[in-house]
DNA sequence: GGAACCAAAATTGGCGCCAATTTAGGGCAA
DNA sequence: TTGCCCTAAATTGGCGCCAATTTTGGTTCC
């Protein structure tokens, strides 16, 4: 009984994934669907369906819900279930806030660490998004704005950073959709990107600053 | 064959104690123990003696160690058990950087809201906080600290802020007692909060930031 | 004497059943 | 017809049992 012994085998990561209908995380399904809009905000999520939906048990769906609601993407009400939470408008501002208090504040850092294999990393993911303004589907397109930010908070040279806003990026977007409304918009978060990239070659932290600002106050 | 049910009654065993009917939320309970330094950073821990400890059911620890997984307190290790998460200093030091960024940065904000009856608030705290230093123990003390920093970012009026560095606080103190090592350094982080204040009421917010600076990085 | 091997105990993790609670539907009375 | 209540169906949530895997301890062989 009691504790010690920090025998410290690490744990091998292990990405299992394919084979059995059981892909990987149901966790993640639902939370696709739930970016996806299939799952829309306000709607209960009832355990039989998701079960069978997805192929699962029963305890594999109530994990997942537990975890989802501990992530605030869902709530849950006992003895009623769980529904996708609707954020509100200020959930959303206040969100934008902290992501940009975060990416300016790292700035900085990105423009000094950022060499030149960074910066065709960047470029690669920028025009991936172009591509897919015009060839891909909304969700990829999220997922595409996604990677481009990750990279770009990367190189702030803060592991922790990326994960941290990665996670809290999510809270806001249970439908993706509702960001970007117009083409107009969506082209326009292309354009930024490639003048973040630009400040970031020309080592001008203010000007990228600037940019992130723009584009995540969309205005 | 299988003893006790859910029966409320303290198995005897070892002098444990924690013998609540069922006080709420066990993950809060083991959350507690964590950073109490009882359940040491890297320590393995058994369900059966949670289980016990905490007088509550499998699934109920099951749940509740799933959870802190979620939030990185402790790691899964598949067919093994779940182990206290001993954070290295990278992510420490990377965590300390996202708080410095954070409160910076909402530091103008702050001087612009805190008006009378919040300095009036803060100072209580913080005074709260210098009388434990002497009479409370090292986990009231931390608890004091929490509270006084948590008042200070509420006056950012971004509630999703306070909660999510309350959060990543969490990340790096397992043993809460690791992060303050000498009575000289309680002492100077009493002073220091103090110096906020000051600043605060001097509507200083670069006075402010340097003092959040020097607090945060203890130097 | 030491290492590899095998059997027994301990631990984790999953599955299914069933009780508690909530929701839906139909009948009865005003 | 409208409103209320009572019963039946649906859903959530908890608990115990058992299979799979790992760890421990003892034994044998080199």
């Amino acid at each position: 009984m009691t504790v010690m012994t920090a025998d410290r085998t690490q744990a091998a990561g292990a990405g299992d994934e394919a084979v059995t209908p059981t892909p990987g995380d149901v966790t993640e399904l639902i939370l696709q669907d739930i970016m996806a809009g299939i799952l829309a905000p306000g709607s209960w999520l009832k355990q039989i369906d998701l079960e069978r939906r997805y192929g699962c048990t029963r305890q594999e769906v109530r994990r997942a819900l537990d975890r989802l609601a501990q992530k605030r993407l869902v709530q849950h009400v006992p003895n009623r279930g769980y529904h996708v939470h609707a954020p509100d408008g200020r959930q959303a501002s206040e969100i934008a806030e902290i992501r940009l208090i975060l990416e300016i504040g790292v700035a900085g850092r990105i423009v000094l660490n950022a060499g030149a294999p960074d910066v065709a990393q960047l470029r690669h993911l920028a025009n991936e998004f172009d591509r897919l303004v015009l060839e891909g589907t909304l969700m990829e397109l999220y997922e595409a704005n996604l990677a481009f930010h990750s990279a770009l908070l990367a190189l702030a040279g803060n592991r922790e950073l990326v994960e941290l806003v990665t996670d809290i990026r999510r809270r806001t977007s249970s439908a993706p959709v509702s960001q970007w409304r117009t083409r107009a918009r969506i082209e326009q978060s292309g354009r930024e990107h490639h003048q973040m990239i630009a400040a970031i070659e020309r080592r001008d932290g203010d000007a990228l600053k600037d940019a992130i600002t723009h584009h995540i106050l969309q205005r």
